[in-house]
DNA sequence: CTGAAAGCGCTAACAG
DNA sequence: CTGTTAGCGCTTTCAG
């Protein structure tokens, strides 16, 4: 690892322009080219290290996420990744697994390692962004919002569950169950609230509170919760679930008990990546997470760049596939796969 | 971001006593109490920049990986994370799109950030960890080998795909296809060896080279190549996936088109993770993707702690999990789903 | 056991 | 446009 010193000394100048060189600051072409030939000689790489010490802000940004497991978030990483890539900055993806003292933890090392910004979705709404807002660091919350005045990204989680319950209501179901996340989380709840809305809207009265299921937001989850329904006196006759995960999880044990849809409706809110069913007789509602990630990281990119201008929102909208309930069944697969 | 100096001042002691403290260095227990209260009060956090550079060495972990989209990796990614946090390091993800390019940037920056070391699933046999060897870092590679002199964690690629055509032999299908990734691909090959190994000990000739389809190792390259095999004159009557996502892309167009199995033999190198179907019809070959995370991790920490013993391989093991041709349906799925 | 002091490699004034 | 210089915050000899 060759130090600045090591290229000025090659090229014949000064360190503080072979550090000119390589930031873009006005150098005339021929101390230029022989700063890159010598550099090039040297195989040098600029010490991150130092020069984010010195700047006290590195190019790299943190991207705090509470299930590395789900396509959902993955998807939104490359969006991310993406958008990060074009404006020169590194992406660290960090996986809390839903849980705060390991969420704590990596914004602790943004901070610590000067970090440029973080995009996190919040393991919970109270998570404590304090230290970064102190910091003057520049923070977006994506996918579930924050009790602190950070900038946002969500997706509009009561309508698409609304959306989503609406389609099962048309073709006829009645009694309809809703499978959501844990009270604690945001999406969660509001997911629950858009079942609630379109059940009360068509039927003119609550749903049943016994086919609210609370479980974890994963395939087992989606299992536990649906084998609970089951075994109901008067089990459902279609299920919405509030996630991907236990969108899928549902759909395996409706499978294993030879209930699989169109025998019980089923309606998921967001996409079933990686299913292997024919998805037509499911209602997905697809949530962009790509966009989600893209948005959240421009956000944050112009934040970083100074932008001042008061706290902003972001809300998503989904697009409905609805199940073909009858109808030409060899055509190919509503859901695309990427 | 308070510093040391300020910490030192309010505990009434020196920066370096400070710095000790923070190091697990030997300071008398009053002055050890001193600085702890000094800097919590001040909310105290070491700057890893700085600390970085001082000791040209930082305590993160970069986790190089093609497809971040994958849950093979997902999965992997957590067993590297689990025992690096263990042993007090951060881990940080970096996806490759499978693109060399992306793969020596982020090579690059490991060395630029001084990180302790990399764990990485390089995209190719040549891509070159020169820099990395020659920078004397840690380095192991991951579910594919390297030319260049570097530990290493794979699996039984040949038997694993050999033991799953196996299974489809045994269920009396004689023209098995070989649905695989790109031929620069290493464990895209080696698990084409272990189908033409097991077909030709059971049928005692060479497979039918029409059979063998190259594709990418993700959803969409399944279904091109599925949808290939089934133009063919004489299509097979099943077929091996040689890897999670192809498979996944098989099942679906097999799916869509009626052929789901067991009307055609399917067998799959990896774990479907978010399959919703009864995977009961299909031989999964699960490939112990966590297990390989672990011990990658342990390996490069020991190597980052000094151990130079000469290079290491390890191959970890496989299960199969038979598909049940026949017999009670109703039992629960043999894939777990976590 | 503790403090003083010298950098790690880079950038950013400040002169020239 | 270019060089000199003074640190960024921390660790680590080296004395004491």
């Amino acid at each position: 690892m060759a130090t600045i010193y090591e290229v000025a000394a090659r090229a014949g100048v000064s360190p503080a322009t072979v550090s000119r060189v390589f930031n873009g600051a006005r150098v005339s072409a021929d101390k230029t080219e022989r700063v890159r030939r010598a550099a090039a000689d040297l195989a040098f790489t600029p010490n991150r290290a130092a020069r984010t010490l010195r700047r006290r802000n590195s190019e790299v940004i943190a991207l705090i996420i509470p299930d590395i497991g789900n396509p959902y978030y993955t998807e939104m990483a490359r969006g991310v990744g993406d958008v990060a890539r074009e404006s020169g900055y590194s992406v660290v993806l960090c996986n809390t697994d839903e849980r705060g003292d390991h969420e704590s933890g990596f914004l602790q090392i943004a901070l610590a390692e000067h970090m440029a910004g973080v995009i996190i979705a919040p393991a919970s709404e109270r998570t404590d962004l304090s230290p970064v807002l102190e910091a003057g660091r520049a923070i977006v919350a994506v996918d579930r919002t924050s009790t602190f005045a950070v900038d946002g990204v969500t997706m509009a989680n009561r309508e698409a569950c609304r959306n989503a319950t609406d389609h099962l209501l048309e073709q006829g179901f009645r009694r309809i169950a809703c499978v959501t996340g844990p009270a604690a989380v945001e999406t969660a709840v509001e997911r629950v609230e858009g079942w609630r809305e379109a059940v009360r809207s068509t039927t003119g009265k609550d749903p049943d509170p016994q086919l609210l299921c609370h479980s974890t937001f994963r395939v087992d989850g989606g299992r536990d919760a649906m084998e609970r329904l089951l075994t109901l006196p008067e089990p459902p006759d279609a299920v919405v679930a509030a996630n991907n995960l236990m969108g899928v999880g549902i759909l395996q044990l409706l499978n294993e008990r030879r209930l699989a849809p169109p025998a019980i409706g089923v309606a998921v809110v967001g996409s079933l990546p990686f299913t292997t069913m024919s998805p037509r007789a499911v209602t997905v509602v697809r949530l962009p997470a790509r966009e989600m990630g893209e948005t959240a990281a421009k956000l944050l990119i112009q934040r970083i760049d100074g932008d001042d201008e008061p706290q902003r929102t972001v809300v998503l909208q989904h697009t409905v596939e609805p199940a073909i309930v009858s109808g030409d069944d060899s055509a190919p697969a509503l859901t695309p796969t990427r």
